[in-house]
DNA sequence: TATTTTTCTGACAACGCTTTCAAGATGATG
DNA sequence: CATCATCTTGAAAGCGTTGTCAGAAAAATA
């Protein structure tokens, strides 16, 4: 261990070249003579040397990254959007770090900086609970992509679904199905997304005149488990219901298991519906019918618009919308 | 935008002390007098003056960054180590950084240059082409923990797990089940896992005296769709099984689905096995019988392992099993 | 109190690269 | 062939830290 590795300096000896030109030629700055770009080019593949980023960085102020903030790298969610961003990013020239902030506003808060001591060039910051004004404070610095909020300020861009309304969509088609009792699992109050998917619910049952019972809004955390302790609830609720509207897919993966397990078959004796078409939602038993999310096309999207903005193009945030994707797990009653 | 962000220099000044003393008080690497500590903890919070990485890591030849190759961030198997990993680095002051390899050997070797030109300490490799030349070459520089292959190297330390003996257990535990006809969904055969799952499967059958019937054993490439095409496959062959056996939990997922969908029943009509224990599988309905890999367990053991040879300290790398973790989706036939 | 340790502290030289700046080489123009 | 514009090139000054060195201050010892 610890071998040496070799600097520009020493390609430069090695080619004949003084350092400056060696940098040229890896930077493209400039105009260097065939017979030196040779030389130099046989001298870095024979000491198979790698710039220094730290350096490049330092000498440059440019890092050449992008900071992305996600809540939780392990979940299916994110997971999408982080292939999306990487994909966008590809052949840019820039590289993502990922931090993760476990849905925690002071931990996002904290892994933003550690991001932006990292010198990235730009930050997408992908929902969370950190508030506008420290993205806003950041934005003075460095350009910022955030998704999940309404948010004008400059520097700034900001992607924004409209979940209410999809939430609505996806309980209309429930409704449309001659579905009545339609059940509620909510995901954790104090995200906007799930106050939002509540609302959502609510009007579509309101539009079409049916009563809002609270014993059929259970209360979740957006997690499987949830979604299971969910099912438990609203059956010994003893209220009847032939339809759940889970407020995202990972909770209705949890309510189909509790469905399951109480010989409960879906679609035939309760419908189920999701948000966020998950990858897996496809392979469901019975494929889940669901809100679909552009979550990859955001990703690249976002890492695009930022590197617009890096650029010094006016960025042009792409429109992107929810849709409802009907599959297998919901059925017109009779 | 464009605000500058202070330095070092900047707070030294503002504190009326020299920069090697804030750069001291910063690194715990000298005592200093009460009053000047002060003095400058003022300093520093009223410029909010955050250390630039670059320079640090330039100047002390320390990142104090891990670089990480997955092969696909994505996936709900490398998120699960990479979970792992950030909580084994947490507390230790080294940040995991991820490179995506996309099951491409070239590419791999490309991300893991990249990862040390941004001077990584330490590298994990979670599976993967790369060639063990490569891996041997690089622990010349830098301290390497590589999962999924069998390799003694200085500098570098291998987590292997016999999934041969898992496989067979799992197929060892359809038989005992009485379980005669046992399909096998088979991972890609350039993967070595693949290579020892299949290996297992077909060692339990002989070790039973059971004859290997080619047809049962089906091709797959480890993603759910995979897995729906498999079991097409072994239906249309026409020779009739009681148990599937898939290589991960992606493919049984996927088989679990095509089976559903021909009116097949799991466990009544077929058994299946899955491997890997994605956190997922305990939601499938029915949950999936598997064999559970501590991924987790070793995103977390590869950290401190990395970090103990960073330190200097003797690694000791804890030993890791696969263990087959039965749930509802296999029964007895009679 | 004089002397020796021990503790603090500031200067200053790296770290490896980029980026002026200005000079030298080359080519175009009249 | 002289003159001026354009290319190439190297020297040198940073970028923001760390870490060594040596002097200054404080504490301990004689």
């Amino acid at each position: 261990m610890n071998e040496k590795t070799s600097t520009l300096e020493q390609v430069a000896r090695e080619a004949g070249v003084s350092p400056s030109t060696v940098s040229r030629i890896l930077n493209g700055t400039a105009g260097v003579k065939d017979s030196k770009r040779e030389a130099v080019e046989r001298a870095i593949s024979k000491l198979s040397y790698q710039p220094n980023k730290a350096a490049q960085a330092l000498a440059s102020g440019r890092s050449m990254t992008i900071g992305v903030l996600t809540q939780n790298i392990a979940s299916p969610f994110y997971g999408e959007c982080l292939e999306g961003i990487e994909k966008g990013l590809s052949g840019t020239g820039y590289t993502p770090i990922f931090a993760n902030g476990h849905w925690d506003a002071k931990e996002e808060a904290h892994r933003i900086a550690l991001l932006i001591s990292r010198q990235v060039d730009g930050l997408i910051v992908l929902t969370g609970g950190v508030t506008d004004a420290t993205l806003v404070e950041h934005a003075r610095r460095i350009p910022i992509i955030v998704t999940g909020r309404q948010l004008q300020a400059p520097n700034l861009v900001s992607f924004w679904l409209d979940d209410a309304a999809a939430a609505r969509e996806a309980t209309q088609h429930l409704v449309s199905q001659g579905h009545q009792q339609i059940a509620h699992i909510a995901g954790p109050l104090d995200h906007p997304d799930s106050q939002a998917r509540l609302a959502g619910y609510k009007a579509a049952l309101q539009a079409a005149g049916l009563a809002i019972d609270e014993r059929l809004i259970a209360q979740g955390d957006y997690s499987e488990m949830s979604g299971v302790l969910a099912v438990s609830q609203l059956l010994a609720a003893r209220v009847s219901f032939s339809a759940i509207f889970a407020a995202n897919d990972q909770m209705a993966y949890g309510a189909r298991l509790a469905l399951y397990q109480r010989g409960l078959r879906v679609p035939e004796d309760v419908s189920l519906v999701g948000f966020d078409d998950l990858p897996h939602s496809t392979y469901l038993a019975p494929p889940l019918t669901t809100i679909r999310q552009p979550t990859f096309d955001m990703g690249i999207a976002a890492a695009q618009t930022l590197v617009d903005m890096l650029l010094g193009k006016a960025p042009e945030p792409p429109e992107m919308a929810l849709e409802l994707v009907v599959r297998d797990s919901t059925r017109r009653l009779r």
